[in-house]
DNA sequence: TAGTTTTCTTGCCATAAGGCAAGTTTTATT
DNA sequence: AATAAAACTTGCCTTATGGCAAGAAAACTA
């Protein structure tokens, strides 16, 4: 019997009635992946998502110079999804790799369907979810043009210091619009200050 | 009487039953917008979002040096929404403008939220055009990272030629991420060639 | 139509960030 | 522990883009 207890950290009794955890929590399947597993290639449509519970998660493209591009981080707490494959049924151009040993709890679309149209806090749940990354994509973006790139390695820093430990430089930088050169110069830059 | 047509050119007949239709379109309203006319401003929860039947806008945010930072455009058959605003119920750190006359259709959040949660059909199709956003932001975050300025004008006059008959420089520029004076240099490159 | 304001262009120079490559440090592998 | 492979730092020089300001062009306005 695995352990269901982070679901209802995510899936709060708050929110919920009994009957619709009841329902719910069960669908979530606990999966695990080893350092470097890939959730999602580029090329196949996602038909999964995942609640992270441990470990991190990094998502990247390859642009058309062939250099790959971090688009996001995931970590504990955070549903690890490409958004637009998952919905629109499209081949995705995004790779969503294992930083680390990472549990997970998985669902399927057609499950997914399936709790969307029939639980109404499902659905209100699940879009404050999308709206929430919305919102998130739309300040990085934003601040890709408006700060210079020391201020967003600083802000990420604050947002989110665990990241520091796990990931490489050269995957911060790209995240951050950066080349590893001179996220390695602004590092040193603010270390000596 | 106002003319819905195009409401049914957004709700197809193919989509949706009659009844369904006949329960959706009422409900929006038909208003107008002057040239300038803000429909949303920084420190407002966003309470409705529209459907543009004709005419052109823009969003924008202030940075915290006081620049204005064009977020998106939006031009016939457009939702105009500030996503999170309008289902996060937050105030907003947006401006949306009309850059001409335009002619809209426009729907409450409460009236929205009784369609989302009764007609399968309407959730599906909203839930459709949020991702929808959220792929056209990624693409252009990424597109910010991957591209230099002059492939990021050339895709943008590509995809949305009308844009540049209807909005300044300036406003072209920042949403490309660069200054007016950067832009009119591109403009000049791409000319003498 | 003349006058005023806004938008756009252009020159000059400054600066943030990149490209490349050598060297160093850290992390894996056997 | 020894070796190999990654990851990170740093120097040197290049390049894309920015800042500012003046002038030209275009768009309003009275």
């Amino acid at each position: 019997m695995t352990n269901q207890h982070f679901l209802y950290n995510v899936f709060k009794p708050s929110d919920f009635t009994t009957d619709e955890l009841e329902t719910i929590i069960p669908k979530f399947k606990e999966v695990k992946f080893n350092k470097n597993d890939f959730f999602l290639n580029e090329g196949q449509t996602a038909n999964k998502y995942w609640l992270v519970q441990s470990g991190f998660v990094r998502s990247y493209v390859i642009d058309t110079e062939g250099n790959d591009i971090t688009t996001n981080f995931y970590s504990v707490g955070d549903i690890v999804i490409d958004w637009s494959s998952f919905f629109l049924r499209n081949p995705t151009r995004e790779n969503i790799q294992a930083l680390t040993e990472c549990v997970c709890w998985q669902l399927d679309f057609d499950t997914f369907q399936q709790l969307f149209h029939s639980i109404k806090n499902f659905r209100e749940q699940g879009r404050t979810t999308l709206v929430g990354s919305y919102f998130a994509l739309k300040n990085h973006s934003i601040s890709m043009i408006a700060d210079e790139a020391k201020d967003r390695y600083l802000r990420l820093l604050k947002e989110k210091p665990h990241l520091i430990q796990n990931i490489s430089l050269k995957q911060i930088a790209t995240y951050l619009g950066i080349t590893d050169t001179s996220l390695s110069r602004i590092r040193k830059e603010i270390a000596t200050k």
